[in-house]
DNA sequence: ATACCATGAACAG
DNA sequence: TGTTCCTGGTATC
């Protein structure tokens, strides 16, 4: 389940699999009849920006897709790609002599193929991403500031600055003892700032290790080398009380979903 | 077997 | 602000 960081993770997977060749792309469920347009043409490359991913293609057309809450891709390496499994709603196979490579994709919000223009307008509505090397966090750390909503809900926000999803911005506000609910206008701009490189620093490391790790090994009692339960990968999200403080972690409502924080670590 | 919930977001009004 | 669309894991009967 998808934050931004899922999505540059298989924008760079899918990359060294599939960029520079050329791909059979079908839908099995028939949802996604623009498939045929891309047919048989070359991905030249994928790229993701906040929890969007676009496939470059050589007939100068974008794919846009969209995983949602449900969405997944699911990779083949087998020369004979097995039946699709449930509703597929794109598979592209590899169509050269190179390694047999199938990838299925199901349940998406977002489908579609059409002119670069498409692609700008979605990217014209996101602020920065934290992950992408043209990002400027002097244009997020002002959306947030001159902003008197919720914390909680500007980092939702994917025209605030895009990537986000309801993991980080817990993580990320009670690293730096933000309140949920504190005003963007209640926040220095250092603070933002800071919660910014937290926010990337956040991203960077679910990349690297495709989960979401917000805790550092030396903050849990376990054995060197032993893998993080899920549960324990987080400082407030769905924990039961605050890792610092033994303080029960608070569920609230913040822009229509599940907010935890830490009472005693983020005050106001 | 069924209900409910979730790391998302568009749309109606 | 509420409704709708995706899917699958877990909880509840």
């Amino acid at each position: 389940m998808p934050e931004g960081h899922t999505i540059h993770r298989i924008a760079r997977d899918h990359r060294t699999l599939l960029a520079g060749r050329a791909l059979r792309v079908s839908s099995p469920q028939g949802r996604f009849t623009d498939a045929v347009r891309v047919d048989g043409a070359t991905l030249v490359d994928l790229e993701a920006y906040g929890k969007h991913l676009f496939h470059h293609w050589s007939t100068g057309e974008i794919g846009h897709i969209h995983l949602g809450l449900f969405g997944k891709f699911r990779v083949h390496r087998t020369a004979e790609p097995p039946e699709p499994r449930g509703a597929v709603r794109m598979r592209v196979t590899a169509d050269d002599d190179g390694e047999p490579v199938t990838i299925d994709l199901a349940g998406p919000t977002a489908c579609s193929v059409g002119p670069p223009h498409d692609r700008d307008v979605i990217v014209a509505r996101l602020g920065p991403d934290p992950l992408r090397a043209d990002a400027d966090p002097d244009l997020a750390v002002h959306n947030m500031a001159r902003s008197r909503r919720a914390m909680g809900a500007l980092l939702l926000d994917q025209s605030v600055l895009s990537g986000v999803g309801n993991v980080y911005r817990a993580e990320a506000l009670f690293v730096h003892g933000i309140h949920p609910r504190r005003p963007g206008t209640a926040c220095s701009e250092h603070e933002l700032r800071m919660l910014w490189t937290t926010l990337r620093d956040m991203l960077r490391a679910g990349v690297r290790s495709n989960r979401i790790v917000t805790v550092t090994r030396d903050e849990l009692d376990l054995p060197r080398g032993a893998r993080i339960p899920r549960r324990e990968a987080t400082y407030v999200y769905k924990r039961d009380r605050c890792l610092r403080c033994a303080t029960p972690i608070a569920a609230i409502e913040v822009a229509n979903r599940t907010c935890y924080h830490c009472p005693t670590c983020q005050p106001t």
